[in-house]
DNA sequence: AGGCTGGGCGAAACCGCTTTCGGATTTCGC
DNA sequence: GCGAAATCCGAAAGCGGTTTCGCCCAGCCT
């Protein structure tokens, strides 16, 4: 889709003199413009008394070589494209700016930038990944929030573009990807529950095309199979990742028969797990005792909800910077298929989870 | 600061060949390269046969004019830039994904990337700054978190470089800006309560060099006097800009001397909010209905608190699109000290305040 | 002393695109 | 039917760097 660009008028378009460049910084040193850049790029071949000059030389006059010019003469790209999908609303919202920072710094301690782009759709998506990959706008990519078959996924292997992807997308090929254990999490997370006495469960699962949401719905089978639990002691509903998601998911659970309410609600992100507090407190209920809800996340707002909600936290931040650290070891040529790093979240109890002591107490209630 | 990037070894970088130029585009067309750049630029002196065929050979081939080679050629950069720092936890955080699509999507719609840059302390935000304008990475910044004479406006300024800040600054100079009207909407809120029929108030200061801070205070006081409370009545507690701060500020408010207890608090921040929701809950009182407390921001989970915050909220999206279209404007040449709009947030009421009918109740307690 | 070696640097080509300038056709006015 | 204007397009000179190639001039060896 190449972009016309026709701006009505066809009047050209005038240059505008920038700064000083590297020719101004030769002549005031007396040098060719080569050895301008020898010197500025740390090659061997230049007298080190030559080499000073004109690095204070250029401290002095403020010179910093265009970006532009030097990428373009070099034939590389200094710049790494991170596409941020804003429909399928947040998944790691919250810790956007941790995470953009970490990619941002981890970039910066290598000379490249950021730059993002946001997309809606999963059309529009994948073609502006095909826009930046042919206006030669970036060297790599970061995905995130893969989904299974993730056709991001397949055009960048096939252009045989670096990437690194968050997540895993279950492809036939290997490709670079760091990920969290989702299922061993979640699991984790039922068998501490399971261990606090809880034996009724249910488990909120996400109307999300993401990979992680499909993973930790297993987790929470795994967790339940491995501890055994009853059948008829163990819920599932589907709802959207949101936290009205998570009122709608407790009005399920307790609005119907009252039969078998679960006393501990394992909910597979934060935002959906603040709205299952919020509904249960509501009922009347006095979630961590009556009833148990967790999440999965680390938001910093869990810390403040009533009660504060014991989750499964991400490393944020080490995340970010591991991926650019693959990101660059593909982009050196080194073997794709190797990365596959998986990390484990750490438990976060606050006190949204607890022995059901007051189980029947619980049930007595409307 | 020059980075001099002495990578250790001196081996030159080996150019590595990208996929087809405007040169392969030209010799498939017939043409001169010259020709095939009029026909993608939408210039006139061209026939519109010559044109199509070009254009119809450019999306075959998939060809995509290199955008480094363009900007260079045309002396114009086509990238804003994005400095966000990460110190001062969020101010916007809640609303990072928005701004940003906002910024991105309004970027893309005039060919135009957008560059993210992290930032922890000052300095190192003002050495960013000097090292993007210095190496042509940007054409223009957008600034947000303004500070009281802030130095960055001020580098921006001085360097001729186009600007637009999110946020007032009192310098002495105009400089182009967009504001929320932080007082109005503070001073709106003390009114809704006061309607309420509420008379006794807290306001929690921020701790906070941003300039909205102090707006907000003074939003506040403003308030105060036309509502004409007595001074006995009001109190201001100062606290950072986080939940635990909004916890810290209850503990001031509640557990000292219980002669002059608020009925309302009125929270600056969303976050904070959350936090004070949390403390007086914990400390038995209902809140919207013994004890009033407000937010502003509009943050998503505001809606999923207990109960629900009723705050001032930010239309986050138009904000980010309409400081695009000032940058532009300004770009394009024109005077920077027109642009001065100020946008009021709306009050969204949830269940977070209400009149102070069980005053008396809630004094009794403990 | 002369040849060899290699360190230090300049000249020039090039990265991929834009834009000026002017040449070659057409088209048009009279 | 002819000169002038308009139209279309190619050649070439940049944009601001990097990198190859090779020259020049020590310094070293024999």
């Amino acid at each position: 889709m190449t972009s016309t660009k026709n701006n009505g008028s066809s009047r050209r378009v005038k240059r505008r003199r920038t700064g000083i460049n590297i020719n101004d910084l030769a002549e005031r040193a007396g040098v060719a413009p080569a050895t301008v850049s020898r010197a500025l790029n740390g090659y061997t071949d230049i007298a080190e008394a030559t080499r000073e000059r004109i690095l204070g030389l250029a401290v002095e006059l403020n010179y910093q070589p265009s970006s532009r010019a030097r990428q373009l003469a070099r034939g590389r790209v200094e710049t790494v494209a991170f596409v941020l999908p804003v429909n399928s609303r947040n998944t790691h919202d919250p810790f956007l700016s941790d995470f953009l920072d970490a990619l941002a710094s981890a970039l910066s301690a290598r000379d490249h930038d950021l730059l993002v782009a946001t997309v809606r759709d999963d059309e529009e998506e994948i073609e502006v990944y095909r826009r930046l990959i042919a206006a030669g706008k970036c060297a790599g990519f970061i995905v995130t929030n893969s989904r299974d078959n993730d056709p991001r996924i397949c055009l960048l292997r096939d252009l045989n573009v670096p990437f690194v992807v968050y997540g895993r997308a279950s492809s036939d090929a290997p490709y670079p990807h760091l990920d969290m254990d989702n299922e061993a999490a979640i699991a984790g997370m039922v068998d501490h529950l399971f261990a606090l006495g809880h034996q009724r469960f249910a488990y909120v699962d996400l109307e999300e095309e993401a990979t992680f949401a499909r993973l930790r719905r297993i987790g929470f089978e795994l967790g339940v199979s491995r501890n055994a639990l009853l059948d008829d002691n163990v819920a599932v509903v589907r709802v959207p990742h949101t936290s009205a998601g998570g009122q709608s998911a407790i009005a399920t659970l307790f609005d119907g028969g009252n039969s078998h309410r679960p006393t501990a609600v394992v909910c597979p992100a934060d935002v959906v797990a603040i709205g299952a507090i919020q509904a249960v407190s509501a009922r009347g209920y006095d979630v961590g005792r009556d009833v148990s809800i967790t999440g999965y996340d680390g938001v910093p707002l869990g810390a403040y909800t009533a009660p504060p909600l014991t989750t499964m936290s991400q490393p944020t931040r080490e995340i970010g910077q591991q991926l650019v650290d693959i990101l660059f070891r593909v982009m050196e040529g080194a073997d794709p298929a190797q990365f596959d790093a998986v990390m484990m979240p750490t438990l976060v109890r606050r006190s949204s989870d607890g022995s059901p002591t007051l189980v029947e107490a619980a049930r007595a209630l409307p």
